[in-house]
This record gives structure tokens, C-alpha cells and sequence, in this order.
DNA sequence: GTCTATACCGTGATAGAC
DNA sequence: GTCTATCACGGTATAGAC
């Protein structure tokens, strides 16, 4: 156990902002969790805020690059059907817990966060970097979906892709209100069992 | 404009909570808002959580009950079927907005982010309110999908509701990685056009 | 019953010793 | 590269004036 000083931080930040968010999270307990000094972010960092985006894309930029490989393989094929979409999404999601074991959990998280207004601040910093990889999958989507508008192209795959990541993270509407567990996956791959259904049924509805 | 300060402070900390979290938001900037005392908050509702769930049930439970007398007219006819749930639903939200407003968007958003463990802390007071209003729609979903075993309808059902809050909420993951609007609907009835289709065929896929 | 002044502590950030 | 000291600010909560 002797890690250097920004893993044991990265680590530290990434579980802390997962479980209590941004502004949840200050950086003494950070810093404490990590047994390092608080004035260590500053230094390896700069900010708060760079913190978390470096957090962020250690763990995003590696699955975008996976995730465009699974694309490219599947946009090969003659025929593109709108689940081969999706199982590509879903097998790089898998690819990415494996690797990742507990840590990909908080990670996951930490991503569904992202889709809140509290993190505007981040999606500028962000655009930079994903902006190709939304758009390579916006344009395998219209034409998996040929028969369809565009708009409707696009809320399907926004649809869709919101869901699973929803899924993943384990966020659910039901239990914040009941307090209480009404579905049960114990491990990722029972979760996409689940989920795969639904989506492809949703991206194949008619208009 | 001689508002009571509970009303006062109630309408500000809908719309702070809403835009930036709980931890987010603090005493001070809603009391600055709805300008009152700093101490204001704690004589009439005795804590910042408190404040919270107060915001939260005074437009929650009406929803409810509401969209509990839509889902007894849907029952009552002879045959059940799933997406006559959805526009249960799906009807009850546009009811609300309406009535609501711009007001009703903020509500929405802040509703959505109970979903993430941050908010853990709410769920034990939540569930006293709403666990039998789950309980009765879930026994709704078992009717109108007679041929699913049970574990599937409650996942089928929690994706629902989930992508339809989180749709009427403007919770998108492609806009957080892209800092670009992909998805375009003025009002919430539009969105209703969107997500129904998708979710009723989600709802309907074979096991 | 209602509001105000204020206490006390934790926050992110910086400067400078080592 | 690491640490201590310190800053200005804003956090929640309370004691007491009206």
C-alpha cells in the first residue's frame, strides 16, 4: 500500500462525490479519507472543480474508446438493427465493471449526476471531449432506425441511453419514495437482462 | 405582493433546491431570495431538511391523489391494459403542470434527483406518504401484465415511471456530455408524444 | 408569535516555511 | 513535493429583543 499521492485522492474523490456530490463532498474529507494533506488538490489539481472532471474522464475517456471499438464492429455488419446498438452499449458497460470491479459502481454514479442542472458548470469542459463519441452514435442510431424522423431518432436514443445508464447507477424513483427495494440484480450483467428488453422494445416502437 | 414568509420561503426554495441540490443551496441565499431573516427558516419549519420535505409534500401529495382517482377510473374498465397505466399517468403529470406552471418544472427536477443516494436521508420520512401509492400502482402493472412473472413487472414498471420523470424533468445524459440540446420540446405535452410511445412498447416487450 | 443579531464552525483557497 | 498557518466567506443554529 504505498500509492502515490493523486491515485489515493482520485480514489478517495471518486467514491466521496459519488455517494454525496459535489457540493456534498468538501475537500478535508477528502483529503482525510486519502490521508494526505488538504492542501495536496490544490497542488496536484489546481481546484475543487478540476478534481472532479479528472476523476471523471480517467474513467470515461478509456470507455468512450471501448465503446466506439464495439460500435465500429457492429456497424460493420450489413444489417444494423437497433439492438446491436444497444448490446454494443451494454457489453461495453459490462467490459467496464469487469475491469473496474466496485470502483465502476461508484463511477457510474458519479456519470448519472451529470445529467443535473447542479453540474452545468462541468458540461463546457466536457463537450470537448465527448462530443464526437454522442455524435458517431447519433448517426448509427439514424440509420438503424431508418423509417424514422430525425427528432424521434433522437429521443429514442436519448431515451435509451438514459435509461440504461439510470439502470446501472441503480438510481430508482420508486425506492427513494418507499424507502424500500422493490427490484432486485445483484450484479451488473442481471441488471442488462432486465433493462435490454425494454429499450429495444422502445427504440423499435412505432413512430 | 404581501406574501406570507412561509409562502415566501417555501416558493424560493423550490426553485434553489431545484437548480442546485440540497447541499447545493444554502439558508442563506433562499432567506436573501425570499427576503427574509436568516433565522426565519428555523422558527417555522426548525431545519433546512425540514424545509426540504416541506417544499416537497406540499405539491407531492396532491399529485398523488390525483393521479390515484386517474388510475381508479382506468381500473374500473373491464379490460386492463398497460398503456391505459401510462396515460394515467402520463395524464396526471400534464394536469399538474398546468395547474402548476413554471413552478411545476422546478417541482419535477427536484423530484428527479431523490433518486440519488444524496438523498437517502429523506427516503425514511417519504415512505410513511407514499408507500402505499407505489403499492397500488404496482398492483395495477401485475393486472395490465397478467403473463409476466413478478420480478419483471416491477422492473418494467420502475423503468417507466423512471424515464418518464426523468424525461419530464429534462434529465438528459447527452446534453450533460455535450453541453448541447439534442432533443427539443417547448412543452411538457410534447414530451409526453415523445416518451409514451417508448415506454408503452418498453412495457409490452415479450419476457 | 415573529423576527433579528450574532455565535461558532467548516468551507475553498493561498502564501510561504521546510 | 509536502505541510502548517491563515484568510475571507458562508454554513447552520441559537438566544433573546420586540
Amino acid at each position: 500500500m504505498d500509492q502515490h499521492t493523486i491515485t489515493k485522492l482520485m480514489h478517495s474523490a471518486e467514491r466521496l462525490f459519488a455517494t454525496h456530490g459535489f457540493t456534498g463532498t468538501s475537500l478535508r474529507q477528502i483529503t482525510r479519507e486519502a490521508d494526505v494533506n488538504v492542501a495536496a488538490v490544490h497542488y496536484h489539481f489546481g481546484s475543487k472543480e478540476a478534481l472532479f472532471l479528472a476523476v471523471l474522464n480517467r474513467r470515461l475517456l478509456p470507455f468512450v474508446e471501448y465503446s466506439l471499438a464495439r460500435l465500429d464492429e457492429v456497424q460493420a455488419q450489413s444489417m444494423l438493427l437497433p439492438e446491436h446498438l444497444v448490446q454494443a452499449f451494454v457489453a461495453s458497460c459490462l467490459h467496464f465493471v469487469e475491469a473496474q470491479q466496485d470502483e465502476a459502481v461508484w463511477f457510474v454514479k458519479l456519470l448519472s449526476r451529470l445529467m443535473l442542472d447542479e453540474y452545468r458548470v462541468f458540461r463546457e469542459s466536457l463537450a470537448h471531449e465527448y462530443e464526437d463519441y454522442v455524435g458517431r452514435f447519433l448517426a448509427a442510431f439514424s440509420r438503424a432506425l431508418p423509417n424514422l424522423p430525425l427528432p424521434i431518432v433522437r429521443w429514442r436514443m436519448h431515451l435509451s441511453l438514459s435509461t440504461l445508464f439510470n439502470a446501472f447507477a441503480g438510481n430508482d424513483v420508486l425506492k427513494a419514495l418507499t424507502h424500500r427495494e422493490w427490484v432486485n440484480a445483484k450484479v451488473p450483467s442481471q441488471v442488462a437482462q432486465f433493462v435490454v428488453p425494454f429499450v429495444v422494445a422502445g427504440l423499435k416502437a412505432p413512430a
